[in-house]
DNA sequence: CTGTTAGCGCTTTCAT
DNA sequence: ATGAAAGCGCTAACAG
């Protein structure tokens, strides 16, 4: 304590802090000495009895490789520093999130991340911290979310190829879920796109690693297997970004042979030649509601509340691909 | 306090963090109560009291858009897990970094990150908080470092443009530096590059916009300006994409007619035809440093040090645009 | 201007 | 198995 080598307790606090209330004079002893001695005033006291505790929201990343994820973590940091949040992060890459989320939960009010496993797992590494997820189609009994209506985008979506004329859609998939590599286990994405989808037409899908490596070797198989089909839909953009790789490879127009079309919006996309049509995900705005929950959620403590939900709606963005 | 709601304080703390020595019948009774009142421990009040402290390390990140800077926070998060470390985050995009760095001091216990600003101004920020300064090239007076030693791999480079056949050698260096748009100031890469080229010959330098279409955009500009030229030196990877693909409008062949050399290392370069050359920075190096150093700060308790400087080497990485 | 007292909300140690 | 006391390191409020 420095309160030893001189004065007290308080006039350290003061002289630190510089509040008035000090001789000047007393203030710069102190702060000489507290310097020689390399002390530093604990952030745990400090943070527990301040007046106005600091707001901690933790986020689980997904993966730092895919600018999806990382674009949705710029907007929500420069979404929580503006409303006055610290934001905690944790990856999962590839990982369940789960380790990440209980790693998190001590240090937080609130998390924030994207998480497939089940509502008991997630619960149960939350720790009795409120989670939001993010991006799930589909809603967990009991937990506050910020979901996103792809389903209507990809319906859209069809639609719209349908009437540039595509007779034939075929769609690359994710490989994700699938943990045999034999058996593909559709996304969710898929689903919906297979419904929208004539039942009568053979099923023209492939599936691939979410990279956009992964997306080129799809493209191939997809040519080699369907040569039929006009339109495409991707899982994301990243894989798009290949097929439109792969179509250049093999001398196919795009979109004048074989129209292709991400899911995401990423900038990224506007780099590809031609620039790369997709479903565009409101990053921003799916940030901001999930700032929305946690603002919420600060408002009355981090008490048990029933789940918030907010949808956020994607748009088709119609650059030149598609 | 919910020992309120029945019992004493320490049998609560007992029940939440199921120690033995309590019956199973009041810690169920006592959880039910906490479950039913919303009550949640303080982080701040544990972490004071908590034998082993957290440590925590802040980490600033200059842009969430460029995928060198979200590749380096992901290799950091990562290192920083695995060595039990906490990492808060806050963004700076396109601001000097300061104000992120007064946000973070009071919740960490070291920061990280790339700083342009003056000594002067990131020690002013820090408010006292070990800093570790990311990626200089020149040294920072009195601060912890990892720097980069990006003038041996450029000279490497020139000196390899050079055995290839290369003649006139131009570069795309970045207008982050230069205020006005109108008077060029070049990057410490640009500095080096003009060193190792021949004074005699005409200087072939255009400055651009650190994105990939800043980077078609100077190309276009560059050839137009200096058509003899036979390698390009890119300031980056993402602006080197941008000039490949500004190649391939132009019809000129890379690296047949013109070779493109970016920097950084992004695997994104192994997505544009062809595969993108360049200067890589050994990224999970550069966070294993950093914590390096944040360990050793730990180590003798964050005390006052003469500073600790690491220095990472680059290495070329020829794929096939150059 | 400075020092003393009283907590912040938890966990540890020691009694019961 | 439970309760009482002490203290983590700081700052707010009051005394001198």
């Amino acid at each position: 304590m420095a309160a030893l080598a001189g004065v007290s307790r308080q006039t350290v606090t003061r002289a630190l802090n510089d509040m008035n209330g000090i001789n000047d004079e007393t203030k710069q002893r102190v702060l000489e000495v507290s310097k020689r001695l390399g002390y530093r005033p604990s952030r745990f006291a400090r943070s527990l009895v301040a007046r106005e505790k600091t707001r901690t929201l933790g986020l689980v990343v997904n993966s730092f490789r895919n600018p999806y994820y990382t674009e949705i973590a710029g907007e929500l940091l420069a979404c929580a520093a503006s409303r006055n949040w610290q934001v905690i992060m944790a990856s999962s890459e590839s990982a369940d999130g789960t380790a990440a989320l209980s790693m998190l939960s001590p240090q937080v009010d609130v998390v924030v991340g994207h998480f497939w496993t089940s509502h008991e797992q997630i619960e149960q590494a939350a720790n009795g911290i409120p989670v939001v997820v993010l991006d799930r189609t589909d809603h967990l009994p009991g937990m506050h979310s910020v979901e996103l209506d792809l389903r209507s985008g990809i319906e859209e979506a069809v639609r719209a190829l349908r009437a540039k004329g595509a007779r034939a859609i075929g769609m690359i998939d994710s490989n994700y879920s699938s943990h045999q590599p034999s058996v593909h286990v559709p996304s969710s994405r898929c689903r919906d796109f297979e419904e929208f989808i004539d039942p009568g037409r053979p099923k023209a899908v492939v599936a691939g690693e979410e990279s956009i490596r992964g997306g080129s070797l799809a493209f191939v198989e997809l040519m080699r297997a369907h040569p039929y089909v006009e339109a495409v839909l991707v899982f994301n953009d990243l894989m798009a970004i290949g097929a439109v790789h792969a179509a250049h490879t093999l001398d196919i127009k795009v979109p004048g042979q074989v129209r292709i079309l991400g899911i995401d919006g990423l900038s990224l996309g506007e780099a590809v030649h031609p620039p790369l049509s997709t479903i565009s995900i409101d990053r921003e705005a799916l940030a901001a509601r999930a700032l929305d929950v946690a603002d919420a959620l600060a408002a009355i403590n981090f008490a048990e509340t029933a789940p918030i939900r907010y949808v956020v709606r994607p748009r088709l963005l119609w650059r030149e691909s598609a």
